[in-house]
Parts: structure tokens; C-alpha cells; sequence
DNA sequence: TCTTATTTGCAAGTCACTTGCATTTGTGTT
DNA sequence: AACACAAATGCAAGTGACTTGCAAATAAGA
């Protein structure tokens, strides 16, 4: 899955890329994502959404609709942070996230080589596996802000 | 957290170390734990459940709360496995897991020090969060039996 | 055995997410 | 510019894992 560089692309080219449909809701939803850089849920996504003036309603549908086959077309990263709602955020470069357990802050960190190296040593020890696709690390503490 | 030593300690003996009234439900949830080195979901416990001859029916409701309780007082692990349920396993030894994510095969493996070293690195560079308390990481691939 | 707080069963409820279907809309074609 | 048609959307109903309120049952200390 090739990664994309949200950077030089604008959200109509990205889609058409992709072979997408160009629709209101998909490039509105792809928007949203390049502009906040933190991971959203599908009920963040339809407030956001609402909020625009520039958009007619979009139904909950659709957006989670939408959602999924930003996942599938590798747009879009699902990730576990341990709530009751999926996250989603751009798969534009791979990192991990530190979550506050007790008021939901995250943070980024970047993967390092050494980490890759320890990935790649425990496929090598496996007898089931001979190589992984993805991976999900996410560490959880509480804030400083918390403590 | 302390570990539990599930190899000396019967189920009972270790319910009432934590606190818990011994009741039906809870030991044959907790020895189905036991004699399963495997991750479980709520679904398969009551399955397994159903089938002891030794045990009177206990209702789904019972499994869950009995289950969030074990995890609640350590005794349980929720872990995520990209599947639609929540998986359990008992929290006796810190491991992680490959998921062949075409069927649902899962090899657990050890946590290196290399590992831990580069976490605590990771935590060293925060600006948010000045230590953690968990972490979960699992691979995803496709196994050998499926490839 | 008694007492009381805990646990359980049952049924109804919740909530994120999905789906069937009729309608609308992008997009390539004429 | 209009057409045709597959794909996308809105709406409402459905799904499924999990939760909860409440009354009845039960574990465990007195």
C-alpha cells in the first residue's frame, strides 16, 4: 500500500488518483482529515460536517460508508485506542499514539528502525508466520496534565 | 498489577485472594481460562459453558459482567484482534499476538527487553506523558497454513 | 440459622455500525 | 449538451455485541 503525500495533493486529485467518484461527501470527508492532523471518529467526522456552511447534510450513512472505503483504497488507517468508537486518520505515514486513559489526550510517536528490526526478529522466530502485514502499537498512561 | 500464578493456585483459592464470592459462574469461567491457554471471546465461553454437564445454565449477562469484573481485578486481559468481539485472555504473563487476518489464527509472542528499552525511549521523548502503564501491540499477517 | 450485601437471570435497552431499496448524481459516451 | 448507467446517497429499518434495571436467589460472615 503505497503511501500518499497529502502534502502536494488536493483532495479532488487524490480521489480521482484513487478512482473514486468525485462526490461532496468524499471530498468534504478527505478535507476534514487533511486538516486536522488527530484521529476522528465517524461521529466527529458528521459534526464537522454539519458545521460546514459550503455542504448540504451529509447522512451518517454515507459518512460511515465512506469511511470504510477510504480504508479499503488505503486512504484511511483504523486504529484501536482502546474506546468505544473507531478512530480513523490518514494513512500518509506510520506512526503510533500515547492515550491518556483518563481524558482521552493523544500523542504521536514516530516508529523507530530498532523497532522494525525487533518486528522483523519475532517473524523470524515464528513458526506460523514467515512475514506480517501491519502492525498496531499504542501505549497508554495518564497525562501530565492528568497526574 | 501483580501477575497471578495460575499453576499453583486453584481457581477458587485465587477468587477469594481477590476478593470475589465464589459462585458457579466464576469458577468455571475462570477454569475454562485456565485449562484454555487460548484468547476468548464472551460468545465462546458461553458455548463451552453450555457443554459442562457439571454446571447448570448461566445466563450471557452473567458472562460479561463476570468478565469485566476479572478485568477490572486483574485477574483478565481485554486484548483487540481487529475482530467484532473482544477477546480475553488471563493476565498471568505479559505476551503479544500475530493475527493471520485471513483466519483468525493467533500465535502469541514474547515481549523482548530490546522491546521495553525502546518503549521506555519512546516515553523519554514525550512532552505529554512522562511514564506509561500498558501497551498492546500485535501483528497482523497472513500464516502459513492460509499463504 | 439468620442477615445482608452480592450475584444472577431475565428482558428490555443502548449504541455503533450496517444494509435494503428507491432516488439521485457523477462521468464517460454519443 | 443531452444520454445512459453504474455508483453514491438518504432514509429507515436492521444487526449484534454488550449493558442495565429489577426482582429473586445465594454466598459468607455473624
Amino acid at each position: 500500500m503505497e503511501d500518499i503525500n497529502t502534502e502536494e495533493l488536493n483532495t479532488d486529485i487524490l480521489l480521482k488518483k484513487k478512482g473514486y467518484k468525485i462526490t461532496p461527501a468524499r471530498t468534504a470527508i478527505l478535507d476534514i482529515f487533511i486538516k486536522n492532523k488527530i484521529p476522528l471518529t465517524a461521529y466527529e467526522i458528521c459534526k464537522k460536517l454539519d458545521k460546514l456552511k459550503t455542504i448540504g447534510d451529509i447522512n451518517e450513512a454515507t459518512v460511515y460508508r465512506t469511511l470504510s472505503s477510504f480504508e479499503k483504497g488505503g486512504i484511511l488507517k483504523k486504529i484501536d485506542l482502546r474506546k468505544d468508537r473507531a478512530y480513523f486518520e490518514l494513512s500518509n505515514d506510520h506512526h503510533h499514539h500515547i492515550v491518556c486513559t483518563n481524558c482521552g489526550e493523544i500523542e504521536d510517536f514516530k516508529e523507530s528502525n530498532e523497532m522494525e528490526i525487533i518486528l522483523s526478529q519475532i517473524v523470524k522466530k515464528s513458526s506460523k508466520f514467515k512475514n506480517i502485514k501491519e502492525h498496531s502499537l499504542e501505549l497508554f498512561g495518564i497525562c501530565r496534565a492528568c497526574n
